[in-house]
DNA sequence: TGACCGCGTGAGAGCGCTTCCATATAGTAC
DNA sequence: GTACTATATGGAAGCGCTCTCACGCGGTCA
């Protein structure tokens, strides 16, 4: 190969060439890449032969023009936390989400929208025509993003439960709710009395949840839900809450935790104050993270399908993105794995 | 609003629009936009409210067409494992690199290439232009797409040190062989005399740099490095070297672990086979990743920079987009974080 | 034999943008 | 007043592709 000295960068073959090369005008070429049935066998196999001999690879940006199709989704990430980020349960949507679209020829491309004020920026972004439709994940508060992109008739697919009902957004939750009452139930069922919990953001729908869940479950069994604590999802702030609520509540016997990275450091303070965990004090946590079966004791927790939730995250939008209507909510179901910890 | 019933897809506002709006050129609105100075204040104001009024936004297919730049940039991850897919090292790196790039109008898209024969799919994918530059983390084995993205001329930096060297190929890699020495150095200042490692996977260059440190700490010691079971990078397969090593050499005193997760695994083993850590058996891990922080005891570990690499991978990327020539590969520091484990 | 049909193919318009080039206008120097 | 220059603006080409439309050809039917 002498292309070692080219410094005049050598364009990418076009249609055009390849046309040329194989004796035929480019919307021949065109049809035969896009599968058209109306060419004779002889010219598709003369336009195979150039493609392979040219290295032709269509150019995006041009077929996006015309088609006014991208090709791409966008996973816009609203998470202002950097310690939640990098936390396994937004790894897994990434992952299980450009694994879901691997073999679709549709691309991903992840949007880091930590600031509350970037959704004029995505919007933006999105209305720009660079990609044909949105995954929303890790929304706080009433984010206006979902409802700006279902006013610009952009396919959008929202991970949990939105805090207001906006009639034809679609999204996929799981169930917050019941897990949280199962894990408060499986309290209940070993004789705690005594159960508190740590709740998670106050503007996250699927916190809210969770606090719900463990409320109707005490409620049921005709005990109060008072001893409420709130972090912020991460492991520093579990360790916060459990050290406030062992100050005002020394004698709890269990305690519901509504992620397990928080559960992880009610775990540790629980310990250092000289409890035995579950002896003394039985330890629920939510997500089955990892984690779970890392701490000690291994963690009793709810599992939440999170690759299932964003596998079908996925192929809702894609549906849309073909053209269907918006798809219905959906609420996946959770359930409790139970190991040491309660 | 009257748009609800639109059943015609009001088309987005194109440059043309905004230069009837504004009674001036589509050349004049496009200079205004692009920041060009040979434009009248008066003009660029009213071309400025324009833009306001239509609510336009620029079409970025249009413009890679013409511009032949995409301001986007691939983060190809070569990981077939789903589990260290998941682990929070990959995370941060997708994290960190989505952050470094917020503000510089640059999209990321993300590429999942998991089969070791995906190579070809992405750099087909990179050669049709839909990228400026490509990202390369978690290679394996010799990985044939670096070579392929140099010999296309497209602008690529790897994270870690490619096994082969390749001239004039840009990498950002952590002292591992350094940090790996620095590990097993703090075992034997300990007192620590029947040292063993539960390596990384061998087609790895951080695994092996890392057991090349291991070795050389020993031999320097004047002890041979002889008690050596590979492992995944995955937690499991800590666990199960554990068990491997217990067996071959029971009155072993001390552990060095290639990442965290593997370690964490180990200390669970250990645990169950009766030995207390550190007492009986110190216990050094890789990565510091937040597990570290939250494993029983608390692990000591080398700290490698993964947010630092990340940003830097990025810049280093930037600028050779831009233009400027390849750049040389940087070796980052490591640091040993002492906590309880050994 | 002529009218008709279906199929494979090519010509060409046009997607929305940037940018070269030409032109108009105003300003300066002689 | 003329010649020249600097500056703002518009015209128009063209990036690489898709797709409508028109055309030519061979076959079928009356």
């Amino acid at each position: 190969m002498t292309e070692g000295q080219a410094e005049l960068v050598r364009r990418q073959p076009t249609l055009d060439t390849v046309a040329a090369e194989a004796g035929v005008s480019r919307a021949t070429a065109s049809r035969v890449i896009n599968g058209s049935p109306r060419v004779s066998p002889e010219v598709k196999r003369a336009v195979q032969d150039a493609i392979a001999r040219v290295g032709y690879v269509p150019n995006r940006a041009a077929r996006t023009l015309v088609r006014r199709r991208t090709d791409s989704v966008a996973l816009v990430i609203r998470e202002p936390n950097a310690t939640v980020l990098a936390d396994p349960y937004l790894a897994n949507i990434i992952v299980a989400t450009s694994d879901e679209l691997i073999g679709t020829g549709v691309q991903l491309v992840l949007v880091n929208a930590r600031n509350d004020d970037e959704h004029e920026r995505v919007a933006d972004y999105v209305r720009g025509g660079h990609v044909d439709g949105v995954l929303l994940a890790s929304m706080h508060g009433d984010d206006p993003l979902p409802g700006m992109l279902l006013a610009a008739g952009v396919p959008t697919v929202v991970g949990g439960r939105p805090p207001r009902r906006i009639p034809g957004l679609c999204y996929v939750d799981v169930d917050n709710l019941g897990g949280a009452q199962l894990a408060t139930e499986h309290l209940l069922g070993a004789g705690r009395k005594r159960i508190a919990t740590i709740a998670g953001p106050a503007d996250m729908t699927a916190a809210a949840d969770r606090l719900d869940g463990f409320g109707r479950a005490l409620t049921e069994a005709g005990l109060t839900a008072d001893r409420v604590v709130h972090g912020e999802f991460t492991h520093e702030s579990g360790e916060l809450a459990m050290t406030t609520l062992l100050d005002r509540h020394p004698d709890l016997d269990g305690v519901f935790a509504a992620n397990d990275l928080m559960a992880a450091g009610a775990l540790r303070v629980l310990r250092a104050s000289g409890r035995r965990v579950p002896d003394d004090v039985a330890v629920v946590g939510f997500d089955d993270i990892d984690l779970a079966r890392h701490t000690e004791p291994a963690l009793t927790t709810v599992h939440q399908p999170v690759i299932h939730q964003a596998r079908l995250m996925t192929e809702l939008l894609l549906t849309q993105i073909s053209g269907e209507p918006g798809g219905d909510p959906v609420v996946l179901p959770t359930q409790l794995v139970r190991r040491d910890s309660a």
